[in-house]
DNA sequence: AATGAATGAGTATTCATTCAT
DNA sequence: GATGAATGAATACTCATTCAT
């Protein structure tokens, strides 16, 4: 049922709730806390414990092994960034393209502004990676994706459709986290985020263009995002 | 070293700089043997020592310690990388938009070809990523981009050079090491491969509208690579 | 309790002494289910707990440490085997050989059907062996078979009768207990258990003549059991 | 290769030998010592390495788990008493009977000697019971026995021999196990091993008697073994 | 130079039992 | 009486590194 490759990552007692329960709340700040301030490679079930005030017993009493809590964390960003994604893409007011850049822009200080647990998260990542669960999380964020090109460029093919949608979420995914691994200041983190909403805009009007016609009037070059 | 069980995994980058010491070459590939057998968590020093036929006594000798075998197999592989992006970006005979979507192709070929061992050592990462000399890697790969920017859009900026060849860099990087985590049909390096080179290309063309003039003819959409 | 994925596995002996509370009961089911499904190494209190549908606190409540649950099977098992002994070696009407050989095959046959149990609680035997309870039921077994004996050889002296009487009793459970490790086929149990009860009767035959005189007429070799 | 029901069970470094080696030795007197002063609950490998004066390391560097540990204090019972069988059994210059009581006689004294550890060897049982080497034990000490009776019935049937051997052998063990879990004075262990030794002759001479003819001459009754 | 035996701190996980509610 | 959350000591096993030979 479970074996060393895929740990059985889902929590032991609640069914998949927010932290409803004290203690798993105190054990994930207390993951939180360890992580950014071991690294991943000193996280371990005792010191989060020792850290949340409570006993590895009890610990072991929600969360089925180490990488459980790990992945709840990693859910936990998942989540949040699915939120995220939702919020600025499904935002009918804007154009495509100013919804993307204003993306780009919230996504890459989010990043920023998380980088050292996302960093230890990543370090931990052959822990909890082939969960089935994972594999989830990043088909909920690609059909977000899928879904906003279908609005922003409704001329172009399925396939191509779906390779674009792919190519974005990753490059932005990737990017993202590699250039908040160095602390940044919010001038550098503007000009890297408004580099890659031109690399975004400018694959979109290309794919429109060789779909016929153009997806969208011109677009803001590099215009404030709020 | 190399027996009809454990193929050489790592022969087909035969040269692999200079080796001082027969040692040193029989560690490096054990190394790059155990960590594509066994992955990097199981991944230790007696088990590198043992396949490679060397007591840890002596991989002591030519290594401090772990991290400094991985950060050599890693710089090896950043050196084939460099020479891979030379190789092709300064080739002066096609045009930039060309070489690039040829780079792109290549770099994506490659890493699908390599992806266990890169996964290991992107494992591994923790143990070695501070060490100043992949610091030192890094910039190498920044600079080649800058070099070559400068001939495809010598008109932009200075500034805004710098921060394309690094957000190239990057996302041909991270974005080819995602692909490649996952086993890939040649058909599926080439969509993804084209897609990456489009969305590139769009961005040097903009670029280059943006600095007033076109920085090359218009470029093959999607032309053939070899 | 009992559920169709868990057959209840004692069921079979059902009287198992006036039970004064349904909770014990529940508990003494679930904890040989438990150890039948589980084995002695994971049996635990929680598990027991679980599966009786009761709260750990309720099971200590009737149970001082988890000792005593295996402790109160294994009565029961003795409690079973003194009545099939009684029931068989008291029973007057047929000669002293026959009841014995009828009493090998019984139990050997009984020792195959419980087989798992009894492993399993041979395994844990040595957190209850120690109880001065234990003991106790080893003398009453005793003096079955002492009783048995006086009516078998009222020759001999009292000295011989305890030994032959311990001898017999601890070869009948010990022998038994080896065999039944193994699953046996009906032809295999009926063979072996001729066979010791062969051993039995040459021995009861010698011990009379060396007192003297014979005990019985003639015993039949391997005549059907029932 | 090695599951939790079969764990690797075999030495690690040395191929089967005596212990040649000093830390060998030393963690296996180191064994016996927490075996019979701590009992099998609390046999633990680091109780082991600290009596030993050695590092837990070390320990594992000798042997791939504790099991290991405890099947080769195994393997030595097994291979002394393999060894007093055959010293007993083959010596053809007494008649099998008279062998088979000095046999029965030296083993239970053997037993009675060795008592504490092989208690907890027993206890210990399940931890190495199902390993392979075990069942080859069995099978050694099944085939002198079954030597023993081709000499001592030559006129009774293969299989009657093979279960008369089995019988015995295991009554013999178990038997002179069962006895020997109680502290015996040697007068003890006199009258109980010539019980034991009168039943397993009074069943030779019976055997013998049905296959048409006397095996041997008529057998001691009770003599002094030494 | 080479060896490989020795080290021992470090880690995840379990489970009998208690006790506040 | 009943619950079940909380405890934390206990345990098997690994592995980077050293150092005497």
């Amino acid at each position: 049922m479970t074996n060393a490759r895929n740990p059985d990552v889902s929590s032991r007692k609640q069914p998949r709730q927010a932290r409803s329960n004290d203690l798993v709340a105190a054990i994930l700040d207390a993951a939180v806390q360890v992580l950014t301030s071991e690294g991943a490679q000193r996280f371990t079930t005792a010191r989060v414990a020792e850290r949340a005030g409570v006993s590895v017993g009890s610990l072991y009493q929600y969360f089925p092994n180490k990488a459980a809590i790990l992945f709840r964390l990693q859910s936990d960003e998942w989540r949040q960034t699915s939120a995220l994604l939702r919020d600025i893409l499904e935002d009918g007011r804007d154009p495509p393209a100013l919804r993307l850049r204003r993306l780009v822009h919230a996504f890459v200080r989010s990043e920023c502004e998380e980088a050292q647990i996302r960093q230890a998260l990543a370090d931990a990542a052959p822990l909890y990676r082939d969960a089935p669960e994972a594999r989830e999380a990043r088909e909920t964020t690609a059909h977000i994706f899928k879904v906003f090109l279908q609005e922003a460029l409704p001329g172009i093919s399925a396939e191509t459709r779906t390779v674009a949608a792919r190519l974005i979420k990753t490059t932005l995914r990737e990017v993202g986290s590699d250039f908040s691994e160095t602390p940044r200041t919010p001038a550098e983190i503007q000009v890297y985020a408004d580099a890659l909403a031109d690399m975004f805009c400018a694959y979109l009007e290309k794919l429109a263009e060789a779909a016929g016609r153009a997806a969208d009037p011109p677009l803001p070059e590099t215009g404030p995002t709020r």
